[in-house]
DNA sequence: CGTCGATACGCAACACGGTTGCGAAATAGG
DNA sequence: CCTATTTCGCAACCGTGTTGCGTATCGACG
């Protein structure tokens, strides 16, 4: 399923934006912040700023991508075709920032929280040194 | 040990700023962000922003404090004086936006990362509704 | 294929958290 | 008390993200 038929199946229109913006987001290896997506469609479509934010919100509010909040306090994103599993791993690089998402990891928790505590979902988040930046 | 006694064991200038910001977030039953911590030292004393800033990155540089990055992308902060463990958990709810530090929780996990990645620190984060913001 | 209403886009301005530079004030040691 | 060094406060700045509004575009229907 490519970009303009996931956007069709979500009852959206199909414009430029919305198809270049998933078309990126659905080749990265990894999540992108906005800028990383305006860098990688620049040479041929120069997006708004706006434009992009409120494609990327769009897009999580369609469940076709999903937020990560990163250490430095700027969303990235991450195409998530199949739609957003429950519980999510995030690998996060201390050096370079990068955000990876772990798929197929099961936290067997026993958690003990706290009287009158919910938990509602369980984000494992790993830091430390992706392969571009490990030195071994 | 008081906050005084913690600031000069860290070869630290003793000023008021420190000794109040310190103050506060040993007093704090969770982790805060600069604006509650303002806040909470407002009626006595009224630090500059900036200072308030610097004396928390100070706080965190001599492991007296620990950073959380929160949903909302804003720094909180949580007084450490035993020194920071290692595998930290946090409870995040998601109504108020408050952060909590779980402590004696102990994720035994089987981790397969992709080959190269080298993790060094585990954060668990849950989400959730606190005490406060549960309807039960 | 042309028209039209709903929607998306682009621009400008704004909001907020956080940072930097620099001169003035306060600390701690002699 | 005096001085060197550190810290404080002010002002200005930066980047991410948001809001309002007029204009352009999509796509449905005739």
């Amino acid at each position: 399923m490519n970009a303009d038929q996931l956007i069709r199946h979500a009852h959206g229109r199909v414009t430029p934006a919305r198809t270049r913006v998933l078309t990126t987001l659905l080749d990265a290896e990894r999540a992108l912040t906005h800028l990383e997506v305006a860098e990688r469609l620049a040479p041929a479509v120069a997006l708004d700023r706006v434009t992009l934010y409120r494609t990327l919100d769009w897009l999580v509010e369609q469940a076709l991508a999903h937020r990560v909040a990163g250490e430095d306090r700027t969303w990235r994103f991450n195409a998530s075709p199949g739609g957003a599993p429950a519980h999510h791993a995030h690998f996060n690089c201390t050096r370079c920032g990068q955000i990876f998402c772990i798929e197929a990891l099961t936290p067997a928790l026993a958690l003990q929280l706290p009287p009158d505590f919910h938990a509602q979902q369980i984000e494992l988040s790993i830091k430390g040194l992706c392969a571009g930046c490990n030195p071994a």
